[in-house]
DNA sequence: CTCTGGATGTCGCTA
DNA sequence: TAGCGACGTCCAGAG
């Protein structure tokens, strides 16, 4: 079968399981442990968890996560590992995963294994993400009507100080505007983001530009840090958008289309 | 045994499998899937994924989490859901995980499932964890004088606008302080969440106040940026504020042993 | 219910 | 390598 797949009995003594696990480990494979088991963090945190019932997995380059049967999140993980150890100490099996920078380890004892999986998974599937903030930022680049009208917008990812500004213009008036994007609701936090890109280009050119947040909704707060600050925010449809971007592709594949019948 | 464990083989039939995970599912097992599949998600943004072989997990929740090989975050995911359907179309296993709030769905289309399995997992474990703000907020609280000689600490999670300040209090001249706590390195963006606390702080009392952010370490733009706002900073470190604790700890522990004894 | 800010956030990009 | 900001962030707590 494609994937290797071990059952564990009371057959198997710990020390199989321990030579199983490493043998998996340093043939990079994908393992899977079912058992009851405590868990100790140490490192940027610390934290502790008494027994119970687990869903332990080292994925193929190393990365460890622990699941607790209910919610969502890992209760422990280690997103990246130097080292991952196992051994038998009398009647526990012992996991301990460690990371270098930060420096942190993740000490996993099971009591009890019910089942043990492990195989080589292969996966040369392509991941496409689409609506996130770079075509966004893309399409009001392109449009930046959306925005304002006769907004000249001449610079994406504008480099300043530490960071960046998403769009960078001049309005019908020739005067400066900086713009940040904000893809989900906009909080008091953005405005200050955009606040500080502001400041930071009236100090260095001694010009005052407009700052515009915008987003497909602001909370209160939101608004009136922005009133205060001197501000302006604009509300873009991001549905809208995206359907422009819709239209878009489909002009260019019949482009493509087109082209392809004539050659 | 403890754990059901069901191993599938080409005897089972597409529509075996959906009936035995459509039973796993109302019964709230841990469901663990390990096939080739290809994934699409819409709601909030929009993925695809192409075919490859995944780690595929539904929580007794109803949690789902999609995993490559590699890495250490899932690919595609669902926190919580409404639905989770299992049907056979032809010949592929489709699952589709809806959630509500926000309106989002993800489809996984298995062309091969390699193993399932399924069963209740028992956990009552407690987890505690340490060294977070919180810690270091309340150690703080008990130890003023870490961060200032004579400061006068009375208020914790102090409530203001919307949002809350770490802690609150007077400085040695009676000065009002507003502190501003990270456990990690401090970056600009923290600097302006303090400013706002100031700000916000000024304009309903009409008194500036000091604004103090604390933090093992900072930035260099964020000391910049605090000293253009005229705001403090002090480095405390998080490791040493817990073996404070600690030290506590074990001096009352003393304590309760000694008294142990008189009695 | 929304809003706010923390998190062992993780991740990717850039200087 | 550190800093910075996005993320389908998730999540708990408060109003």
């Amino acid at each position: 079968m494609f994937f290797l797949l071990k059952v564990l009995s009371n057959l198997n003594t710990l020390d199989d399981i321990v030579n199983e696990l490493r043998k998996a480990i340093v043939n990079k494979e994908l393992i899977i442990i079912i058992g009851n088991c405590s868990v100790d963090y140490v490192g940027r945190s610390e934290s502790r968890l008494t027994e119970g019932d687990r869903l332990v997995i080292i994925k193929q380059n190393g990365a460890l996560i622990i699941h607790r049967p209910e919610g969502y999140s890992p209760v422990n993980w280690q997103p990246e590992t130097s080292i991952i150890e196992v051994k038998s100490t009398g009647d526990k099996l012992v996991l301990t995963a460690i990371r270098d920078k930060p420096r942190e380890i993740v000490n996993v004892y099971f009591s009890k294994i019910h089942t043990v999986i492990h195989g080589k998974l292969v996966d040369y599937g392509e991941f496409v993400k689409y609506l996130d903030e770079l075509t966004m930022r893309d399409l009001l680049f392109e449009n930046s009507d959306l925005i304002e009208k006769g907004l000249k917008i001449i610079e994406k990812e504008k480099q300043v100080d530490q960071g960046s500004i998403d769009l960078f213009g001049y309005d019908q008036r020739g005067k400066p505007v900086i713009i940040e994007l904000k893809r989900v609701t906009a909080t008091r936090e953005a405005v200050y983001q955009l606040y500080s890109y502001v400041q930071s280009y009236v100090e260095k050119t001694s010009v005052k530009p407009r700052g515009i947040l915008v987003a497909p909704s602001f909370t209160a707060s939101a608004i009136e840090a922005l009133s205060k600050l001197g501000l302006e925010w604009r509300e873009i449809d991001l549905k809208k958008l995206w359907s422009l971007k819709r239209e878009k592709e489909i002009k260019h594949e019949s482009i493509l289309k087109y082209m392809d019948q004539r050659e």
